[in-house]
DNA sequence: CCCTTTGCGCAACCTTTAGTTGCACCATCC
DNA sequence: GGATGGTGCAACTAAAGGTTGCGCAAAGGG
């Protein structure tokens, strides 16, 4: 195992930022929507919304759609998965070692009795 | 539901730089370290990571422990614990929804047939 | 058809964060 | 006591998240 944690650092830093997260959310509840739509439901600008949603589409997690002078955005169901099993793996992995020093620290407890 | 997604922000970002993160996965394998050695495994100064650390040991992810000259930290095993929970608590929201929608879709391809 | 809306893009600027280098300090060990 | 090695502090740079202000083009309503 080549350290299960050598993970794709670009998905990852595309989902730290909370604002992008709320963003993934709220275009999962709506389907689609775009820079304006999304501003009216997060505390930031328009421009802001903007600039994040070049960051999602670049890591692929949207994709864009034109339709007149809108450009509607819709999450990327593959690629959402692909990041939510990273997320998952990171963890279980952090869990086993959590669980694996725990069973030691029973062990040596046990020992000393 | 209130939102699954009403996260620790904090805990969150805190986990959303990769030097943190594999500096959690060093201080996991080895036990514990100090600045110096966990530079030695990692990309950056020494003074980055203590920077670093002063932001794990806030969120409550490591704790330090004084020996001497050195600052020995360790991960806090609850803290971490919290955080995987987090982890795992929003990817199984995406994935229900990711989900739902999928079966949505194959709803509908049922019924143009 | 013109004029007003309205959704976007671009540019300048500010602040915070991740990183660097350089230096001074203090505990340790010979 | 003096060299050594682990820390902390300060100044500086670069990139990221955010803002405001402006200009433009596509829709829509008289």
């Amino acid at each position: 195992m080549t350290s299960p944690l050598a993970i794709d650092d670009d998905l990852w830093s595309a989902l730290g930022d909370p604002t992008r997260r709320r963003m993934l959310d709220l275009l999962l509840a709506a389907g689609a929507g775009t820079a304006t739509s999304l501003s009216g439901s997060l505390p930031v600008t328009r421009q802001a919304v903007a600039k994040h949603l070049v960051v999602l589409e670049r890591s692929g997690l949207v994709r864009v759609e034109v339709s007149g002078r809108e450009r509607r955005y819709r999450v990327d169901d593959d690629q959402l998965g692909r990041a939510v099993a990273q997320l998952s793996a990171v963890g279980s992995a952090w869990d086993a070692r959590l669980n694996r020093i725990k069973r030691i620290a029973e062990a040596i407890e046990g020992e000393k009795s």
